[in-house]
DNA sequence: CGGCCACTAGATAGATCGCTCTAGCGGTAG
DNA sequence: CTACCGCTAGAGCGATCTATCTAGTGGCCG
């Protein structure tokens, strides 16, 4: 694909996908119905049918795939650009605090709400939530492990920030309000500190 | 009404309202549908209307107020059964725990789901959640001063241990693993222990 | 007894759900 | 040209959603 491939009128799959993942950041996966998703994708509803023969189901999971690596990408890029690794935690609840905000309290984690929904109703959409939580610990993990902490200490220190940041999304959503994340970006950084404090 | 009226048969509105916040922490709001309500309360549709004139926004209000106020005094009560504010806080992360896998990964708050789904999209139902994980935070903020910590050190760490547990049952219904309530335990007794670390 | 009220009971309306179906369009190959 | 195929386009199906409506029941009070 050419380099300026974003700035070309996306294809009618891409156009659902985005509005989906959109649909479902807002008001979960059985919240959002095929007619509006096709309707803000401008799409016809035949082609949701032709791009996703296995309906809701397939759409969501790949969804959940799709935004999944793409929140990723973009909270390890806040990590990997800050000059160490507790900046690189702090600038990430700061960044997470500032879109919300930009977004009027709606985009936070592209997922928890799907995988709180279909934890116990949908096996296959289960999985594909818990695949994309694995990753972002994988990558996080990698992350930390670089900065000379041992295996274990990485990856728990890896769920923590995930869970901070996750916890932190449901409150500030609720009460309109980034305080929570602040709280989490502070309990973040004093886990980190103590974790490197332990190396020394 | 007699001072045993806990042992008598539960009345209509009871049934409802019990049946209603176990599929809300399953299945969501959304994924919760009026007749499964009824059906699994043992109750004539009649009565869902009779009870809760406001349709299913007022027993959602009602259901959440209701299981928010029972889950913050069964964690509290944890919480003090403790010796001190340290196993207190490490308690409640593996009681949760063991709930969770004795309710195979279903029973884990009984709001977050819902307020997930609602907070975008309906701003009566947003307002009892924020009300309910307010009144968690104000609980704990209580026992963080009574262990000597100042207001706002207090408030933020209840801040924190709320998001921890909250993220930490995302991870944990996804996986099917209690593998992110101990990180977050973890978690949870370190920012404890330096805050109290600060006091002397 | 008759009248009233809280509650039970469920049929049904009207809208929306996920999904299937057929028809048609536009570019390419033979 | 015709034949084909990926995709667009949307009508319409049965099921299910929330909510309303009427009717019936049982206990209490005058």
């Amino acid at each position: 694909m050419p380099p300026d491939a974003q700035t070309e009128p996306k294809g009618t799959k891409d156009r659902i996908l985005d509005a989906t993942a959109a649909l479902f950041m807002r008001y979960g996966y059985t919240g959002s119905g095929l007619k509006q998703i096709v309707a803000d994708a401008n799409a016809p509803f035949g082609s949701l049918y032709h791009h996703f023969p296995g309906g809701k189901q397939e759409l969501g999971v790949d969804v959940i795939h799709r935004s999944g690596a793409l929140y990723g990408e973009l909270v390890m890029g806040v990590f990997d650009a800050a000059p160490d690794i507790l900046t690189g935690v702090r600038d990430c609840f700061e960044g997470a605090a500032a879109v919300l905000v930009a977004t009027d309290y709606a985009d936070a984690c592209p997922i928890e709400t799907v995988a709180l929904e279909v934890a116990s109703s949908n096996e296959t959409l289960r999985l594909a939530t818990a695949e994309v939580f694995e990753s972002w610990i994988a990558a996080a993990t990698v992350r930390f492990r670089a900065a000379g902490l041992d295996e274990p200490t990485a990856r728990t220190l890896s769920i923590s920030f995930v869970n901070l940041l996750e916890g932190a999304f449901i409150l500030c959503r609720a009460a309109r309000t980034t305080e929570a994340l602040e709280a989490s970006g502070k309990a973040a950084a004093t886990v980190v500190e103590a974790a490197l404090r332990n190396l020394a």
